[in-house]
DNA sequence: TAACGTTCTTGATTTGAATCAAGTTGATTC
DNA sequence: GAATCAACTTGATTCAAATCAAGAACGTTA
């Protein structure tokens, strides 16, 4: 069984009929490296779960890339604006490696829901996840030096200094990837 | 009739008995100018509509505070973050003029949705234009330089510069009140 | 293993915004 | 209307990160 399963099942014990329901929806999707999950100006259709890999959305921008988030195993992504609103999406998301993720549809999740209330708390569960996640990042933008925001992701999430390419990692820094590279010279030694 | 009941009913019209219930749940507060809504580290237990008055999200900082948002009239104020999860708010919310509020309560909001499911099409509305404004946020603050979010905020609200201090502004850009001080005398002439 | 392309590093220089430091303007109060 | 305080402006200087420019490391393919 796939483990966002096992997981959505520790947090929110589901009956064994809603579990069915859930896994007949979903719809499981493999990314190559640098393929789009979704890309700006197409309608947000799906959330997906990333079952394996890793993915990073990032707004595009005429220079360069202004990377905005890293996902891994587990995490959820999708735009939630583009998929709530059915507007074309600004951001754009994008696999680093070879991704597997479990998607389900608009449609499906409005059906699920509605046949199965207890499924409305796992809804609630990832938008507020969603809301607490954007204004971490808001604060780390607004109240952070660069030089913070490095020691604190260093801090906060060795890993992804390991699994990132460092050019995405400095996008999603807000700095070029020469700072970058010198901030850790100077702090990593 | 307070102006966010005529707004809400236009948008999503509500029975008559629907309306009543509404009505019957909000809370009118009188926020004097630098008074707070929200403070950093309580729970945001509920959520406002401005009837009248301005006010600013702000994030506090050992040396400046960030300033994320600023709303007016038929904005909505609170920490989502902090009202759907219950954990104390990181992000403080604060009248910039004597303001009129239009609070409805954490309780009182589950109530209407479970006894008005019309309400809920308006909740979701309101959970939705809040991630399309935070994801337009993110893009203005990592695509584009301090000078250019500087002329995209004259272009698409020269209000907020007639009726915010210069401070705050600033503030919202992310840039010291000298340098906006240095825009406003180089772009306005 | 040689050749290529991509990613990352290192150095020299430039630049835009922060900081520091006075002023000026404006509003409020006595 | 003078005095006070906060908000804003202006100037001089500093500083951190961007830019420009090579080069080194690494992975991939031939």
């Amino acid at each position: 069984m796939k483990r966002i399963f096992y997981n959505i099942h520790k947090i929110f014990p589901l009956t064994e009929e809603t579990f069915e329901a859930l896994k007949n929806c979903a719809r499981i999707l493999h990314l190559q490296k640098n393929e789009f999950f979704l890309t700006e100006g197409e309608v947000c259709s799906s959330i997906g779960f990333i079952e394996k890999g890793s993915m990073r959305l990032f707004y595009n921008s005429p220079d360069r890339e202004a990377c905005n988030d890293f996902f891994f195993e587990n995490s959820v992504v999708g735009s939630f604006a583009s998929f709530l609103s059915e507007m074309p999406s600004i951001v754009n998301i994008v696999a680093i490696e070879n991704s597997e993720v479990i998607a389900f549809s608009k449609k499906d999740i409005n059906d699920l829901i509605e046949k199965h209330p207890s499924l409305k708390q796992l809804s609630d569960f990832i938008i507020q996840e969603h809301f607490i996640r954007t204004e971490k990042r808001e604060e780390a933008l607004l109240k952070f030096s660069p030089e913070l925001r490095f020691k604190n992701l260093l801090e906060e999430h060795p890993k992804i200094f390991k699994r990132i390419p460092l050019q995405y990692v400095a996008s999603y820094l807000n700095i070029t990837p020469e700072t970058l590279s010198r901030y850790r010279s100077r702090f990593l030694v």
